[in-house]
DNA sequence: AAACCGTGGCG
DNA sequence: TCGCCAAGGTT
């Protein structure tokens, strides 16, 4: 089609990794799984947790049938545990609503728990071969700098960057799906946020950053997330605690867990709300 | 619609 | 060292 598509497919060809989720043994379940837990976490710390999981947990009937405080804890470090809860909630809704078989729809796939814009595009593309546009944080970095000449994509993604996106997908749906997820290799191995690799990009010779001479980002401040102090800090302690213990955890031992009196309830009474933890007789335990 | 939600690696 | 960032979603 246009001068990006072979030689980005022949790359992808080349250089793609080998990840559990794609391929052969690829199932729109094992699909999904790796796309919840690739929301804002790397594929490096998702590999292992996603082998696991797809171990116990082969088919959504599976998850389903479990309690979902086994899903909190089999996510272990994954970060941001809410996205366990909202898999097993997927889960089920797939049981009730599908009869165990993931939609291969995207309008069903964004109805689901957990699934928005990017995560149904992704489902239906990777796992169903679907034409969608997938537009990710890398696909919008390496388009930004590819087509539109700028270092970084917008703040918040535009209507402008979806037509951008649908506009560069092959009309063959199998040719969408790998164009999409080589779009999305490219970002993660070759055009990075920060040093870029350009010597080893196979469309360099088109990009409009590099022929503009990599003018640097010049939007609007990106706001970097607050760590340290946060209540997300001390939720983090808290739920390590009850994930890596037996039972329910006594209220004493959680309190050593942080020493602010009045934050460490607030992120308590929050987890609770979340449904991430419940309080028992003997003290606070993941959902049973 | 801006803020919130975990965790760890890297330069 | 420490800020940045990693296949977002929800409210």
């Amino acid at each position: 089609m246009s001068e990006l598509h072979e030689p980005l497919l022949a790359w992808y060809d080349a250089h793609a990794r080998d990840l559990p989720w794609r391929g052969d043994g690829a199932t729109p379940w094992s699909v999904m799984v790796s796309e919840f837990m690739l929301q804002q976490t790397p594929v490096t710390r998702v590999e292992p947790v996603h082998r696991l999981w797809m171990e116990t947990w082969p088919t959504p009937a599976d998850l389903a049938a479990a309690p979902s405080g086994e899903a909190v804890r089999a996510w272990g470090r994954l970060g941001y545990p809410r996205r366990a809860l909202r898999l097993h909630a997927a889960a089920t809704a797939i049981v009730e609503r599908y009869a165990g078989e993931v939609p291969s729809s995207y309008d069903d796939l964004r109805a689901l728990p957990g699934v928005g814009d990017y995560t149904a595009a992704a489902i239906a593309t990777f796992g169903y071969g679907r034409r969608h546009a997938v537009l990710d944080t890398n696909v919008r970095r390496v388009l930004a700098r590819l087509v539109s000449g700028v270092e970084l994509p917008p703040v918040a993604a535009t209507a402008g960057e979806k037509r951008l996106a649908e506009s560069l997908l092959p009309h063959d749906e199998g040719d969408a799906a790998t164009w999409s997820i080589a779009l999305m290799e490219l970002g993660a191995l070759v055009c990075t946020a920060a040093r870029p690799r350009c010597e080893a990009c196979p469309v360099v010779g088109e990009c409009a950053w590099r022929a503009a001479g990599y003018p640097a980002y010049d939007g609007p401040p990106r706001k970097g997330q607050t760590w340290a102090g946060t209540d997300r800090q001390v939720r983090g302690r808290l739920m390590a605690v009850v994930r890596e213990a037996e039972g329910a955890v006594p209220k004493p031992r959680l309190d050593r867990a942080w020493d602010d009196d009045t934050q460490r309830d607030r992120a308590l009474a929050s987890l609770l709300t979340d449904g991430l933890l419940v309080e028992t007789p003997d003290g606070y335990a993941l959902p049973g």
